[in-house]
DNA sequence: GTGGTCTAGACCACC
DNA sequence: GTGGTCTAGACCACG
């Protein structure tokens, strides 16, 4: 399934929905053309209610990511992929910096702060990652 | 003045004061015995509504961050500074693990996220910060 | 090609398609008792729906600009030129009545307006146009 | 009574108070710092569903024209005026170029289109007009 | 009191 | 089938 959310997460839902579209957007799971899924199917998906799905696609169509095609559903615009990764690199550089930052502020040792830095570096690192682009974990292109 | 405020902040209010006394206690600025300024006083500097304060103050006492002194006011707890010290490290630690996760599920270039890292805590380093304690670093005035 | 749509545009196709009937006829381009394209073939043009187009002509043939030819298409009425010529006069005027109407709405000072007003006119006027009809109306300049 | 609506119009509610409040602005009614009226107030004066009032602020919260106090309301932000205003000027604007244009692609002689556009500005100029700023449709400026 | 979120279900226009 | 609008009413966090 494209879309998942954590419901023990206390962000409200159609924020997550935003969130996860972007978040395919910008991994290349969804390209430019490409359909979202439909306001009923995915709430029926999520099992939600239609108005926060459509809330949520709302928002995107706002920010332009998403474009209506009438009769047919939303479709990812041209100009979403860049969008959607220059937003996400400023959300996490945006992140470092405000955790660096309450660092200092909380009197923490510089070398304490980059111990923590580097231990969170390399344990990430040190995960085996696959994700990106259209095939997925799945080792396969169909 | 100890606590400043930051309307325009999307965080509850009685939370930034909840913080900004942990952030206090975790840099020496209080000290266990130290009382803090009383309700009335403290929404009168804040142009806050009294219960607000009273919920933060509220909330740092269920912490037993600071315990009621009958007839004097509120004062910050022995167990206060270790406290606070190990949360703040705690949320460094949790904020950076989070952003590197998101870079990582972006489908950020590795180098790029190392970049990212490297640049903002470059950056913070460079700012000559001065922070901290009372009497050994500070020359404060109050 | 007679007509074009721009699907990215918010109208309705079909309404776009009445739209441009009713153009070509107000120019000329389309005269009394000239054939507009099949239902099947405008919609094999324009790739789209055939209902769609189905419904623009419907619309036009209860206004009247179009009418059946048994067994051999939809043709311009005599009465057509006329109407759409004086439809649009309509429109245009409409249009800049409210527009001007919204400027003073909007508390926009006379002189601006009035100087809006100028720009796009003279704006307008320097673009070389060419349109019109067939035959008689030729190719006017200014 | 700040805002009116028109229920005749085949324009969304939502959208319609969205326009009334940045008219609002952009005349000057409404200023920095004021509070627009709260949703279940503004719900009740209109007669219609507090969601519908919320839509149309959370779309002016989205475009910054309108910010949260909490607890309080919602607030006309400083952006707000020069916003609205240059918002204004480019529709009207718009509305007139495509107006304009419509006339040049009907075929209508620029001479006719130029009686028309003199005709209406005429008109529109003759309506004694009076708005603008507070005190409404007094004679003074303050 | 304020706004924010969510659900449930109706009706519409368009394709 | 698609999205868009609106209503009605519930619940929550905040001040």
């Amino acid at each position: 399934m494209l879309l998942h959310l954590n419901m023990s997460d206390d962000r409200p839902i159609y924020a997550q929905i935003v969130d996860q579209v972007k978040f395919a957007v910008a991994s290349g799971l969804l390209l430019p053309g490409d359909l979202v899924p439909s306001v009923r199917e995915l709430s029926k998906q999520l099992l939600i209610n239609p108005n926060t799905v459509a809330r949520a696609y709302r928002e995107l169509q706002g920010q332009q990511l998403l474009g209506a095609v009438r009769g047919t559903g939303l479709q990812v615009t041209e100009r979403a992929p860049a969008h959607c990764r220059e937003e996400r690199k400023e959300i996490v550089r945006a992140r470092l910096r405000q955790a660096i930052d309450d660092a200092w502020k909380s009197d923490l040792a510089p070398a304490e702060i980059e111990t923590i830095l580097h231990e969170e570096w390399t344990k990430s690192n040190g995960a085996d990652r696959s994700a990106g682009g259209r095939g997925d974990q799945g080792d396969r292109h169909d």
